[in-house]
Parts: structure tokens; C-alpha cells; sequence
DNA sequence: GGCTCCATGTAAGGAGTTACATGATTCA
DNA sequence: TGAATCATGTAACTCCTTACATGGAGCC
């Protein structure tokens, strides 16, 4: 069984065609809305993984500084497709929110505390919300270009929602507080 | 350093007092957005480091069959506060969303397949969100209802922020043809 | 006595993280 | 020649998952 990196990184081969792991991991480090750490450990027993099951192929290790092309086999492409159509019912539920989590426990503070916890979180979705408009203000010209757009857009759309609850929150228990 | 689930444990069991393992077990079994498994495997070792922590402490074995309360320590209780307080930009950030991830990759898919794709990805979300909407009828009287409450209403504001923009994509795929 | 929950664990294995290690190449 | 960067990897560790194991309590 892939994991969801196994699969992604099929995927940016796939994408932009044959590249070695260090560009694999280059790439994933530059993205603003990749979740993983992208270092070395993750990726390269990755890759081996990937070329035992077969998915992808090493060309020689060649080019400017010996590095080893990685692309995908017949079987890659496959499992790509079979990854981006298996639709479980698992991949509707709402993801693993940081925030939302310690929302849930905010009761534990007090009237001050929680107030200014909500205000940081609240501050720092905003700040990320900055950084993905920043990155939307760049002109897609290429299709992986929109591509990469259409996901930040996603990414900044849950953001929003986030930051709209975070304000929801926010009104309620400014109402049920004690005035100060 | 503690992990989500560790401070989620101490959550609970701030919120609810002191319990049992298997309590705690039941308890995220029972919730509909949490992440974890919530298998024995995962909560014994956790209540385990959290013990040898010193964050919760383990009463005597009794009760009705033997179960074991643990009760947050006063040490506990500030890294409760500590976890909610301590608000790194990394909380900002948009979550791994599966479904964002593979529409970086739909451009794999033939026209037909991705449209069927993306359909899918619309149904299992649509799914997910009348699940909410239910829980959410279900009135709330307690302060952990509530608690529960808002943290549901956010998932499901998630979800729709989600929903809209695959719609947008579909939208915009309607008339766009593949890449490549 | 058998059956089903309740309640607590352990064992094996996999994935990801951090940190460390090793050369080769380019450039000042 | 020395420093920075390119490029590939390994080692130790932690956490989570699945599956298995154990034993007591209540019930028919």
C-alpha cells in the first residue's frame, strides 16, 4: 500500500517529467501547501520503496552532477491513476485542524487567557492567509502553474472558513463573557 | 515534547475529569472529528509517557470493574495552558487535505476520468457534510456540548469551503482541456 | 458453565523526523 | 585551496497502526 507521499511523488513525476530525488525534494520544500518535511530521510527511502514495487525507473546516473533521473514506469503511471480515482469515503472527513483541536479545551483558560489565545490564532491564520494571496498575485502561465494555483486557492479557501469560524467563536464569547 | 494527542488526552480529561484509558478510548471512538484511530495500541502507551510525565497520575485499581482513573496533575494542568497558549505560525498553516492533494495531479486523467474524479471528490464531501449537519441538529446543553458544538461547526465549515471550491474547479475544468 | 462486554495491555512493523555522514562539483 | 552547494544516503528514535493476548464482571 502507498502512502499519500508514495503517490504524490509519482504525481510530480508524472507532472514534470523525469527528475532525481533531490529535486523531488527541492520541489516539495518550495511549496507553500505541502505538508511534509521534505528531508532527506522521507524521500530518498521513498524513492527506494517506489523502485522496489517497481513504479519508477533510475536512468544511469548521469548529467551535470551525476545525478540519477527517476521516472515513471508503465505500472507508476497506473497506480497514479488508480490513487486519483479510488474514491474512499475516508477522504470526505474533515482534516486534523491544530486549532480546532485546542478550541475544543479553550474552556480550560481563563476569561483573559482564552481571549488572547483566540487572538493569536486568529493572527496567524491571518498571516497565512497573506502568504497564499502573495503567492496568487503571480501570474499562471504554464499548466502546472495553474495547477499549483488551483491548490493554493484551496488551501486559502479553507483558511477563510477557518478564520470565519475563529471570528464566529470569537463574537460568542464576547456575548456569554462577563463585561469588564 | 508532547504530542497532539498527548495534549488532546489532557484535554479530555480536563474537561470531563479524571477517567479511565478505556474511557478516553470510547470517548475519541465516539467523536466524529477526531483524526485518531483511538486503538488500545495508540492510548495505553500514550496515558503510559504521560504518567511517567508526571502530567497525569493513576489512582487505585477500583471502581465498579477494576478500571483505573487518571486525573491531570497540577504539572498537567500547566501543560494544558502551555499547549493552548504557546501559538507557533506553523498553527497557521492549511491542513494536509487529501483531496487538494490529488487535484494537483488531475491533469493525469483523461477528460471523462477526471470529470468523474472530481465527482466523486464532490459526493464524498457532500457526504461527510450531512453527517455534520446532523450531529449539529442534536441540541447542546452542557458546556461540553457546546465545546463539542463549535468544534463540529468548524469541521463543517471546513468542509463547505471545501465543497465550494470543487465546484469552482469544476466549473473552471468544463471547459479546459488536458494538459500535456 | 458459557457468553459477552469491560478493561488493560503487548508485539511487530511501518512511516516520518532529526541528525549525521560522504563525496563530487562549482566558484572565488 | 577553501567554501559553498549539489546529491545521495544511513542511523537512531518516536509515534501510530494492526493484531494478538489476558483476565475479570455481569448475565442467561
Amino acid at each position: 500500500m502507498l502512502t499519500e507521499l508514495d503517490n504524490c511523488i509519482l504525481g510530480v513525476i508524472w507532472r514534470e517529467g523525469p527528475m532525481s530525488a533531490y529535486d523531488i525534494r527541492s520541489h516539495f520544500a518550495a511549496s507553500t501547501t505541502v505538508a511534509w518535511s521534505s528531508s532527506t530521510g522521507t524521500i530518498y527511502p521513498a524513492t527506494k520503496r517506489l523502485l522496489a514495487a517497481k513504479l519508477i525507473e533510475a536512468g544511469p546516473r548521469s548529467g551535470p552532477r551525476g545525478r540519477q533521473l527517476l521516472a515513471l514506469t508503465v505500472e507508476g503511471n497506473q497506480a497514479l491513476h488508480q490513487w486519483l480515482e479510488n474514491v474512499g469515503p475516508e477522504l470526505g472527513s474533515s482534516t486534523a485542524d491544530p486549532l480546532r483541536t485546542r478550541v475544543h479545551f479553550l474552556g480550560a483558560l481563563a476569561s483573559l487567557q482564552r481571549k488572547r489565545a483566540l487572538d493569536d490564532y486568529r493572527e496567524v491564520t491571518c498571516e497565512q492567509i497573506q502568504v497564499l494571496e502573495l503567492a496568487l498575485d503571480k501570474p499562471a502561465r504554464t499548466p502546472v502553474e495553474r495547477s499549483e494555483r488551483l491548490g493554493t486557492l484551496g488551501a486559502l479557501m479553507e483558511l477563510k472558513a477557518r478564520l470565519a469560524w475563529l471570528e464566529a467563536i470569537e463574537a460568542e464569547v464576547a456575548g456569554v463573557a462577563s463585561p469588564k
